[in-house]
DNA sequence: ACATTAGTTCAAAATAATTTGAATTAGAGG
DNA sequence: CCTCTAATTCAAATTATTTTGAACTAATGT
């Protein structure tokens, strides 16, 4: 039952910059146990698929400014009733938004964690627009293809 | 030309919380001010849907203990390369991580976005798992529809 | 009771993202 | 030159998400 980590992953050969700070680690086993558990990375993607579309992200900034009935983000949106309906039940699902009845509307605001993502950087009003891309995204850079373009 | 604002939304009734309210922010002219332009929504939402799967994340959170080469991620994952690189690919274009040739090798590792993205909560290795859901998401909290539950 | 308004739900159709396996490219080494 | 390995690309098949329009529910007012 020796537990002593070993350095050399033996069985793949590896690059010798990767293989120096992966042996540090404690190679690959090392690696493993650092990640997050598969539940943390399953429910932080499913945060991130709700904020995934622009019509929820404007939502989520309109509720940002004050909780709102459907009618209204309907208004400022210019989209069908059911389409709206099905957005807001992927913010609500998520728990970035809740709806409570008044009358014959729904009154919809953020909840706590949604008000945490409405305050994201790259959301904010008055955000840089940069535009670095292209040169952006290719394999390796010089490497591999010259089917490349995107 | 007079652009006095006002305060109504006449065709428009409303709850009174929210008229109020609407009502001090110019109305929906005046809130609609305060959002986003589309094309930032439109980035953060391209860039929340490269972080929306678990395996991208697995891949983020290994990059952020070191830069891997694809056989080692590969091994890790347990997945197909063609799989594998699809993701890569995905990471890649939303400009969270690069790749860079060694030898025979690719070596990736994250970019400064990618090394924000993954130091965010909800991500660290010893993260709570407190799971509150249930309870979460339902219309609006006695209103409408039996038929409920998902 | 009836009609209206505000929103949701459902199922089918349209789109988009992901997976799979085969083909391909490029570097290393014999 | 030939072969092996590392990784990408492509196209087809699968699966997931989104959109649409019609049907429905609940509250409000007459």
């Amino acid at each position: 039952m020796e537990e002593k980590r070993e350095c050399r992953e033996d069985t793949l050969p590896l690059p010798p910059e990767v293989e120096k700070s992966l042996c540090r680690c404690g190679g690959i086993a090392g690696l493993v146990e650092r990640l997050p558990e598969d539940e943390t990375l399953a429910r932080a993607s499913a945060l991130h698929r709700a904020l995934a579309d622009p019509l929820r992200l404007k939502v989520l900034a309109m509720l940002a400014v004050q909780p709102l009935c459907v009618c209204v983000i309907k208004a400022v949106l210019g989209i069908a009733d059911s389409k709206l309906s099905y957005h807001l039940g992927v913010l609500r699902k998520a728990g970035l938004i809740a709806g409570e009845a008044q009358g014959n509307w729904i009154v919809y605001r953020l909840t706590d964690d949604g008000a945490a993502w409405a305050a994201r950087p790259g959301m904010s009003h008055d955000d840089r627009s940069d535009t670095v891309d292209a040169e952006r995204s290719r394999p390796a850079a010089g490497r591999r293809s010259r089917t490349s373009a995107e």
